[in-house]
DNA sequence: CCCAATCTCTGACTAAAGTCAGAGAAATCG
DNA sequence: CGATTTCTCTGACTTTAGTCAGAGATTGGG
């Protein structure tokens, strides 16, 4: 297994990578072209740029004022705060932008030209496999304050998706409270999974000294279900519990959440008789670890 | 699609190759990392080095040195040539490549991580077919002599795999002649698939003037099966018949040859009645181009 | 045996990539 | 309001990567 994997990044590193700085190399040298096209049409303030790209303060500073003599963006002071700079594209960093879009078309051409149409079918659908899978590997997950700003993000999302789903909507003054004090150590712990800088999933417990430890807050954003988070949560979460001396981790949850009473079930998760007296829930979960 | 492989290239670029030259890097510049890498257990020659790594010889030459420098490797003349060196790897080269490996390990196991049981087996399932379709567009067919040397190699195992193939065994002796003469321009051709500086696979025309081009030793090496080689040869042969004027390619084949026979049909070949008198013939094909 | 081809090396470069320490402006916190 | 932090820039570097033009040894073909 580890020798596909293997084979797979020596081909695709030597394929894909090295290709892929030939094609983008116009007679710009390649990080300038990198960070042209990072910056997009809409422009993008400078640490962002920084942190999506991983450069250096100086170094980009520097690629940055070639791009700009080159007139290809313009560097101003952010509107907001005006120690963060942002770039934009002018006309012609924009034409030049487009070039480097046609090229990475051509290249993709270039991989498929030589298969034939099934093959091409296979390629395509693997290659969205591989490309889905690896950006699960990308999420980290994090424990944050409850009131941290993606903390926030979460929640916000996670009770609008109730409210939706749950026959009756979703009132979290209904619910039974869980404040952000409950959350955070040493009475209990949030944790956000991130990836590419977006908060994308949640989940938080409460401890109850020798009681269970109590599961709230599961979620995972629509764009990033599929690729096993909800149950990577789970496993953070129950590895916190454990850490903390719980032996038993306990949930309640609404009937229209099927999939995630799905995988409570196939995470070991056994129903019993309900331990709370939330308005919404509808099953009680529990699983000694 | 080309937007899919676009995301792919930009995910899996950014995701394994960064994540590559990190792994890979020890305390040694990359470059020099990729050399010995590249030079292996059991040495390798310089030219052949040079040929895979696509290096300028000055630079390889000065990567060498430092190698040698670091006592990593030792470049002597090669046994049959003194013009050629070859580098082989010392007691201290061979740990540093070890500990390469442990670390291309480490990434491997690091991109299979943080997903569960199935999502592993579907990753490492499309890695395994992205990863051959992509070889497979790396081959390239090109006319050689058919004296050239990848030519007789590719002749070589043709003849040898149908010695074990074909129920009485092969003798070219026995088989209808097919001399350099009548495979080289203007009497016909002969295309050699060479991948990574090896030849994977070969085929060849007799052209016959205003008569029906023929199709002689096609072949495609074992290792290189399932890259769709096979039609590729196919296509690219009728294609050089057409531009010969030709207006029907034939070919003749024996029973054994069952997958050949598959692709022969499939390609709009139809069985017709012998036109020589090969004794090594079962079935006889021709199309219409 | 000689001439042309092959293979590797050295010298002399250039360009790109990247690092590090601090300076200076603006925002934020107490 | 002053101290601290955040953000970007400049200057002064080093290291990698890569190119190009020969020189010097061998070898193979005629």
């Amino acid at each position: 297994m580890i020798d596909r994997v293997r084979a797979f990044n020596r081909a695709v590193t030597q394929r894909v990578g090295a290709l892929d700085d030939h094609y983008l190399s116009t007679d710009r040298p390649l990080g300038e072209a990198r960070v042209l096209w990072e910056i997009g049409e809409d422009g993008c303030d400078v640490r962002v740029l920084r942190s999506r790209l991983a450069l250096d303060s100086g170094y980009l500073s520097r690629l940055l004022r070639s791009l700009e003599t080159a007139g290809l963006v313009k560097v101003a002071a952010s509107a907001g705060d005006r120690r963060v700079r942002t770039a934009r594209p002018t006309a012609k960093g924009r034409r030049e932008c487009a070039l480097l879009d046609r090229r990475s078309d051509a290249l993709a051409r270039s991989m498929l030209e030589p298969l034939t149409e099934s093959q091409r079918d296979r390629l395509v659908a693997a290659m969205s496999d591989v490309e889905r899978l690896l950006t699960a590997t990308l999420v980290t997950i994090e424990p944050v304050d409850p009131t941290d700003h993606h903390a926030q993000d979460c929640l916000r999302e996670y009770f609008t998706e109730l409210d939706r789903r749950f026959d009756a909507g979703f009132d979290p003054r209904a619910s039974l409270p869980a404040d952000p004090a409950e959350m955070r150590p040493p009475a209990g712990t949030f944790v956000v999974g991130m990836l590419h800088g977006e908060p994308v999933c949640c989940g938080a417990l409460k401890f109850h000294g020798d009681e269970p430890a109590e599961l709230k807050r599961m979620w995972v954003a629509p764009a990033a279900r599929g690729l096993g988070l909800g149950r990577r949560l789970l496993t953070e979460l129950e590895r916190r519990a454990a850490d903390n001396g719980c032996g038993v981790v306990r949930l309640e949850t609404n009937r229209s959440l099927v999939e995630a009473i799905a995988m409570y079930r196939s995470s070991g998760y056994r129903e019993v008789a309900a331990f709370n007296d939330e308005p919404y829930g509808d099953h009680w979960f529990e699983k000694h670890l």
